[in-house]
DNA sequence: CTGTTAGCGCTTTCAC
DNA sequence: GTGAAAGCGCTAACAG
C-alpha cells in the first residue's frame, strides 16, 4: 500500500498493459458518461487501484481544451475584511468540478504578471473581486477568457458581474436614520476608484440630499479598521458634533465606534453608526452593527453558475445580477 | 489591439511561422537561460506578440514534469480565524513562481476528494493548514508530493513543518499571570483532535500544574466568536470566580470577553482574559488584547522555502522549525 | 462495446 | 546557435 520505489507516476499505458485492455478503455473508463461494459471498467479500475493511477489533469486539458481550472483574483485587504467569500467561492467551484488558481494582489490593482499566468494556465474562466482597469478587462475578451466581476462592473466587454445593491442598501440604512430623527450626517467613504466605495457614497450623499439634510462632513478610509478610526476623529474635527455616522464598511464602522467611544461619545446614545457588508465581527456584543448583510453565499452561487454559463456558451450576452442586502438593525444606532 | 477573431489560441508552430523560424526557437526565446541569439530571440518574441501568444503552463508542465501548481489546502473556519495566511502565503509563492491551487473544506477535515484532485493535477507540493489524517498523511509519500504543515506536526512520513511554538507562547501568558498574581485559572481549549488546540491545552495546564495551581476548570471551543461565548458561560457556572481565562485563540477570547462584561465583570479589572494568534480584531480598542502574536510572515517565507526545497530535492529529510510567537501585552490582562 | 490512429502544445535529445 | 524528430499522458475520431 505505501512506500512504493518512487519511480515515475503510473500512466494510462501501463493501466491499459496491466489490465491487459487498449489503453483507450482505460481513458473511457474515467470519463463518466462514456459507453464501457461494467466489466471492461471493474478490470480497468482494479488495474488502476493496483498501480496507483490517477488520470492526469494537465494531459486532459491539452485535448479536451478544459482546464477546469478557474481563476480567483483577490486583493489582500478584500480577503482580510471579507473572509467567507473565498470559502464560499473555492467551494462552490469545485461541487461544480472546477479548481481555484488564486492570485492575490497586495495592491488594490491587478498586477500584469498574475494575467500573464492567466493567460498561460488556460484557465476556463475568472472571478474578480480586486479592482481591474479597463484595459485589463479587454484583455479577458481578447484572450477569451470568460470574467465575472464580485461587487464591481465594467462597461468595457463582454463581463458578468455579480454585486449587491449599494443604492437601496444606503437607502435603508439613511432613510432609518431619517425616520429615527438624524439630522446632522458625516460619512466614512471608501477608497476612490473603488466601486463599492463609490457607489455606496453616491448612494448615501443622494439620499441626504434629497433629503434635504446633506453630509456635514465626508472622509475616506481604506476599508479597515485603522482607517475607519482616523476618518472618524478626522470626521469630528471637522464637522464638530453628529447625529449619525454612515460608513462604507463594517470595519471602518467599528473603527469608527471605538473611536467615538474613546471621545468618550456613547454609541448609540449620542451618536450613531452604520455599516455595511454584514461581516463576522459586526454581530459582536461590543458592536452589534447597525448594517446591510450581503447574501454572500446567493451572490457566490450566482457568481459561480453566471460563469459556467459563459464557459459553455461564450456568446452568452452580459449580464448584471443585483442582490438586495439584509437589514440588520443591530444596536450601533438608534432606530 | 482587440476583438480577435476568436479563433484558437496561437500556439508555438503560429509563432514560428510567422518569424520564420524552427518552433524549437520559438520554445527557447521563452525559457530563461537558453542558448539563444538576441536576434532570434527578438524576431520571435515581436512575432509572438503580433499573434498574442502565451506559452501553455499545462503543455510546459507535461514535458517537465513540473507544474508549478502547489496545493494550499485550508479549512473555512482557519481562514475566517486567520485570513493573513492566505493572502501572505501566495503572495509568497508567486515571488517564487509557483501558482496557488486552493482547497477550502468546510469541515476541519481535508475530504478525500480534494486529495484525488490534488493527485491529478500533478501539483509539485502541497502545505496543509487543515487536518490530515495520518493515512492521509502518508499518501503524499505515496504519490512523491512534499507536503509541510502549518502550525500542526506529523509523526508519519516525511511531512515538514512550521508552527508558532505554543508552549513557550502560552509560558509567557501563563507565567506573566502568574507573576501577576492570578490564582483561579480557566482555560477554553480549541477542538479535540486540533494539534494547536491540544498543544496550547497541554502547555497551559502542564505550566498552572507546576506552578501548583491547576486550572479550575476547562471548556472547549470551536475557535470562533461564539463558541468562545459559550464557553466562557459554562466556564463561569463551573467555576464561580475565576481570576484569569486562558484561550486557545484570539477570537474565542473576545467572545469570553464579550460575554465576561454581559455578565458585568470587568476585565481585566475583575478577570484577566488571555488569547493566542495575534489577528487584526485582538488590537481593536475594545479589547486590546494580551495575546502572543505569530510571525506570519516568517512562518510562511518559512513554509514555502521549505516546500521548494524539498520539491527541488525530494530526498531532504523533514524538518520541523518552530517560531517564537510575539508576546503583546494588551489590555485585557492584568500583567 | 473495443481498439487504432492522430494529434493537443510543448521540451528534449541529437544532429548540423 | 539552430532545426528535426520523438515523446509527455491523454482524448477524439474512426473502424470494426
Amino acid at each position: 500500500m505505501s512506500s512504493k520505489p518512487s519511480k515515475r507516476a503510473a500512466t494510462c499505458y501501463d493501466v491499459a498493459r496491466r489490465a491487459g485492455v487498449s489503453q483507450s478503455s482505460v481513458s473511457r473508463s474515467f470519463r463518466p458518461g462514456c459507453v464501457i461494459s461494467p466489466k471492461m471498467r471493474d478490470r480497468v479500475l482494479s488495474a488502476a487501484a493496483e498501480l496507483g493511477y490517477h488520470p492526469n489533469a494537465l494531459a486532459q486539458s491539452l485535448t479536451t481544451r478544459r482546464s477546469n481550472l478557474v481563476a480567483i483574483l483577490i486583493s489582500t485587504v478584500t480577503n482580510r475584511t471579507y473572509p467567507e467569500m473565498l470559502s464560499a467561492l473555492t467551494d462552490r467551484l469545485s461541487q461544480h468540478g472546477m479548481r481555484a488558481l488564486l492570485f492575490t494582489s497586495e495592491s488594490n490593482l491587478v498586477p500584469a504578471d498574475a494575467l500573464e499566468q492567466i493567460w498561460r494556465f488556460k484557465v476556463d474562466g475568472a472571478i474578480a473581486i480586486a479592482r481591474l482597469s479597463d484595459e485589463q478587462v479587454l484583455q479577458f475578451n481578447d484572450h477569451g477568457v470568460p470574467l465575472v466581476l464580485y461587487n464591481r462592473i465594467s462597461d468595457i466587454g463582454t463581463v458578468g458581474s455579480v454585486c449587491c445593491d449599494s443604492v437601496r442598501g444606503e437607502g435603508l440604512l439613511v432613510d432609518g436614520l431619517l425616520a429615527a430623527g438624524h439630522r446632522r450626517f458625516g460619512v466614512i467613504a471608501g477608497l476612490e476608484h473603488s466601486h463599492v466605495g463609490d457607489e455606496r457614497l453616491r448612494a448615501t450623499l443622494d439620499r441626504l440630499d434629497a433629503a434635504g439634510l446633506p453630509a456635514i462632513a465626508v472622509k475616506r478610509g481604506g476599508y479597515d479598521y485603522a482607517s475607519g478610526r482616523e476618518a472618524f476623529d478626522a470626521l469630528l474635527a471637522e464637522a464638530g458634533q453628529l447625529d449619525a455616522v454612515v460608513c462604507a464598511n463594517d470595519l471602518m464602522a467599528i473603527g469608527a465606534i471605538d473611536a467615538a467611544r474613546e471621545q468618550g461619545l456613547n454609541v448609540p446614545g449620542d451618536l450613531s453608526v452604520v455599516g455595511f457588508d454584514g461581516v463576522g465581527p459586526a454581530e459582536w456584543a461590543s458592536y452589534r452593527l447597525s448594517t446591510i448583510r450581503q447574501p454572500v453565499e446567493r451572490m457566490v452561487n450566482s457568481a459561480v453558475t453566471m460563469l459556467l454559463d459563459r464557459v459553455e456558451d461564450p456568446d452568452q450576452p452580459a449580464e448584471r445580477r443585483l442582490f438586495m442586502g439584509e437589514f440588520i438593525r443591530g444596536a450601533s444606532a438608534r432606530l
